[in-house]
DNA sequence: GCTGTCATGAAAAGAAATTTTCAGAGCGCG
DNA sequence: CGCGCTCTGAAAATTTCTTTTCATGACAGC
C-alpha cells in the first residue's frame, strides 16, 4: 500500500514528478507550513492553493488514497504523533537519511558558518559596499581566483543587467594590467581571495589604489593580505566538512548585496531589464529566421 | 468574547462546572489527547466519547463558540502554534540589525529554501548521481545558462581537479555541438536549467541522450522541461525576496556532491592533487624567473 | 402520584463537503 | 491546420456532516 508506513509528505515528494500543474501548486501549498495546511476541509484547501476540488481528489487519489477523507485521516495520525512527541523534530535535514550523511553534516556546518558569519558582519559595512556598488559614476571591476573566479563572475553577470559601467577580470593575471591602466578614481574593484590566497592579488590591489581605486574583499577568516588594501572587507566562514571550502556563504553575501543594490535603484534598472528583454528576443529571433 | 485570546483547553476547564454528565464524558474524551481529539468530524468525536452529535453541538455552542466548525478553527489554529512553535525561527541573523533588513530577510528565505530543498530531495538520488560522477569510465560535461554558468563553473573547476575527463561547455549555444559529437555512451551531462529556461537546453539535452549520454539536472521547484530527459532531477527552492532567484541552496548541493564524490575517489584524488600542487609551484617560478 | 423541568439521543432537515461528470482550453504531433 | 490527447474547473450528483426538532425518560418539587 502506497501510504502505509510512509509519511504524507514522503508520499507526496515521491510522486512529484508526476503531478501536473495544478497538483503540483496544490502539492506545495500543503507542504507549505506542513502537516497544518491539510486539516481543513478539501475546499478550504482547494482555496488556498488556488485549485479547484476535484483537483483536490485526483492528486490524493493519485497519491494512493482512498479519498480526501482517507487523505486526511493520514494527516491527522501524522500530527497526532508529532505533537505527542514535541522534541524530535528537525534534528534532521534530509530525513530519510542518516544523521550522518553528507547532506546533514554540510547542512549543519552552513549553517554554523552563515550563523557565525552574520554576527561578526557590520551592518554598517554592508550597507556601505551596497551604496557603493549602486553609485554608477563608479566603475566596478570583479575578480576572483581559481575557485572563487565563479563566484566574482555571478556576481559581474547580475550587476551587469543591473547597472553600466562593469567588468569581469578574467582569472588569469596576464590580462590585469590593462583593466588597472583604465581605472579611475572612485572605481570599485571587488577582489574574492580565500585561503590559498594568491600573490598576485595583493600586486593587483596594489596597483589599483595607485590608480585611485576603491577595494572591497570577500575573504576567509584567516582574511586575505589584500585585505590591508582594501576599504572594506567581507570576512566570511567558510569550513565545511569537506576537503574543500565552503562558498555557500559567500554567495549569500553576494545575493544579498545584489538585491541591495537592484532594490535601490529599481526605477532606473527596470528600464535596463525591459531593454534586456528585448534584445534576448530579438537573439532568438535571430536564431530562428537564421 | 470567551474564546477569544484563551486557548479550547482553558475554556472547557472553566465551563466544567456547568456541564451535564454527558457534557462531562465528552469533554473528557476532548481533553484527553488535547488537541488531537479534536481533529475529526462531529460524528468521530461523538462516537469516541460515546454520546450524541446534539450533545457536541449543544456544548460547544454552551462554551461559547457559534457552532462546530467554529470550534473546530479554534482547534485547528492551536494545532498550528503547537507545531510550528518547536521550529521557532531565529529572529534575528545579523545582531545590530533590524529583522527587516536584508540580510536578515534573506538568510530566513535561504534556510526555509534549504529546509523545503533538503526535505524533498531523495537521498537515493544524491547518492546515485555522486556514484555517476565518481565514475571515472564516464566523461563528464557541465553547462549552465546565463546566469547559472558561473555554478556550473564552480562544479566543473572542482571535478577537474578530483577527476580527468571533465568538459565544461561555454554558456553560449554555439559551440555545444561538437561536444555533443565527442559524448560516448555513459558520458554524464550535467544541467543547470532554472526559470527563463532556455529552450536550446532540451536540443542539447535531447542530442546527448542520443549519444547515449545520461543527464543530471538541476533545476527549481516549476521544474525545467530538460528535467523530462534526465536520469536524475535536483529540484531546487530558489526564490528570495528579492527580484532575482537565489542560487545559494543549488551551490550547497554541488559542494555536497563534490564533497561526496572526493570522498569515495580519496586515495586517486590525493595523488593528482600533489601533482597538481607541483605545477602550480612551477608556473610560479616560471613568472619569477621570467 | 402528578407535573414541570431538564438532559439526552433518534431522526429529520438543512448545510457542507466530497465525488463524479462533462465540456472547454491548451498543447503536441502528424 | 486539424486531430487527439491531457489537464482543468464548473456544475451536478452524491455523500457526509451539522443543526434542529422532538419524543422519551429521569428526577425534583409539590
Amino acid at each position: 500500500m502506497t501510504a502505509a508506513s510512509k509519511t504524507v509528505s514522503d508520499v507526496i515528494h515521491s510522486h512529484f514528478g508526476t503531478l501536473t500543474r495544478a497538483e503540483k501548486q496544490l502539492a506545495e501549498s500543503l507542504l507549505d507550513n506542513y502537516p497544518v495546511s491539510g486539516l481543513g476541509s478539501i475546499t478550504t484547501i482547494a482555496e488556498n492553493a488556488g485549485v479547484s476540488t476535484p483537483t483536490v481528489v485526483r492528486m490524493v487519489q493519485k497519491l494512493g488514497f482512498k479519498g480526501y477523507p482517507d487523505f486526511q485521516a493520514h494527516l491527522h495520525q501524522e500530527v497526532e504523533a508529532t505533537i505527542s512527541n514535541p522534541i524530535a523534530k528537525h534534528d534532521r535535514w534530509a530525513s530519510n537519511a542518516p544523521g550522518t550523511h553528507i547532506l546533514n553534516r554540510f547542512a549543519d556546518a552552513i549553517m554554523g558558518n552563515l550563523r557565525q558569519t552574520l554576527s561578526a558582519l557590520d551592518t554598517a559595512t554592508f550597507n556601505d559596499v551596497a551604496s557603493l556598488l549602486s553609485d554608477r559614476k563608479r566603475g566596478l571591476y570583479f575578480v576572483g581566483g581559481r575557485i572563487t573566479g565563479a563566484l566574482a563572475e555571478y556576481f559581474f553577470t547580475h550587476m551587469q543587467v543591473i547597472r553600466p559601467n562593469t567588468a569581469l577580470l578574467s582569472s588569469n593575471s596576464s590580462s590585469w594590467p590593462q583593466y588597472v591602466l583604465n581605472m579611475n578614481p572612485g572605481d570599485l574593484l571587488v577582489i574574492f581571495d580565500i585561503r590559498r590566497y594568491e600573490q598576485e592579488m595583493v600586486s593587483l590591489a596594489t596597483a589599483a589604489r595607485k590608480s585611485g581605486a576603491e577595494i572591497v574583499v570577500f575573504t576567509d577568516q584567516w582574511v586575505s593580505p589584500a585585505a590591508k588594501l582594501a576599504r572594506h572587507t567581507f570576512r566570511v566562514q567558510i569550513e565545511a566538512p569537506s576537503a574543500w571550502d565552503s562558498s555557500v556563504v559567500t554567495l549569500f553575501i553576494v545575493e544579498a548585496l545584489i538585491e541591495a543594490v537592484q532594490s535601490s535603484t529599481w526605477d532606473e534598472t527596470k528600464e535596463r531589464m525591459k531593454t534586456l528583454e528585448g534584445l534576448f528576443e530579438q537573439t532568438r529571433l535571430f536564431r530562428k529566421l537564421g
